[in-house]
DNA sequence: AGGGCTCGTTCACCGCTCGTTCACAACCGT
DNA sequence: ACGGTTGTGAACGAGCGGTGAACGAGCCCT
């Protein structure tokens, strides 16, 4: 993997990353991930704002070629996404762009629900 | 295809392509575009001020020969045309040139509408 | 050792996007 | 006004990506 890029620190909206610690932080609070979900976390916010190709991150993350009928990138996108927005329900951090891959960029969430007042 | 040209970075009045990472910035903001769309973009851009022929184009995009009475460039020019135009309404960038093909350039539009103002 | 976790992988299902084609309207040059 | 060219909306099938669930391997605890 590359997260032998020694100990800096990565900040992303109200997100901050520590590589070397293995943590995250969403807004102060610790965040719990996986060793894959953390990973491909911080394969994505090292190249914030450019789209990764499923291949590259496979060989990122996984430090192996991706068999082509994989779709372990996508299940851990998702499981991403579920706790990113569950710690942060107003920003959107993981872009898909069919056919090319996922791009990391953190962007407000257009979320206006008032269903939290279902009468 | 020929995106397959390294990470060189194209600009075109507000527009920033970045061939290599299959990604468009407009006014700053990613637009998201298909694979085709993509391609046909890149290639035009490519030949900036210059016009393309539909059969060249479908070389360069579709990596074969353009049989006769197949639109898809067509069809691909005006979706383009569309999310171009939705993202940056104040210019134009690709001109028909009728018998011969399509032209990129940024040029400013003609607008003037108050049409939001439906009384 | 056994039971209850979490984790990574895989599968199945399904909605949605993409690329292609068609049909018709609008437009162009002559 | 005419024939050819281009614009545009819609339909279609194929494939991609989102998502819930099942499974087995490793762990920790007692």
């Amino acid at each position: 993997m590359e997260a032998a890029q020694t100990d800096d620190v990565l900040y992303a909206g109200e997100l901050e990353i520590r590589p070397g610690d293995g943590l995250v932080l969403a807004a102060g609070r610790a965040l719990p991930l996986s060793v894959r979900e953390f990973g491909l976390l911080v394969a994505l916010v090292r190249r914030s704002g450019r789209i990764v190709s499923r291949s590259e991150l496979y060989t990122l993350v996984w430090a192996s070629e991706l068999r082509d009928g994989d779709r372990s990138i996508d299940v851990y996108v998702h499981k991403l996404r579920v706790k990113l927005e569950t710690a942060l329900p107003a920003w959107a951090f993981i872009h898909t762009h069919v056919g090319f891959g996922y791009r990391f960029s953190p962007e407000a969430s257009h979320v206006f629900h008032n269903s939290t007042t279902p009468r």
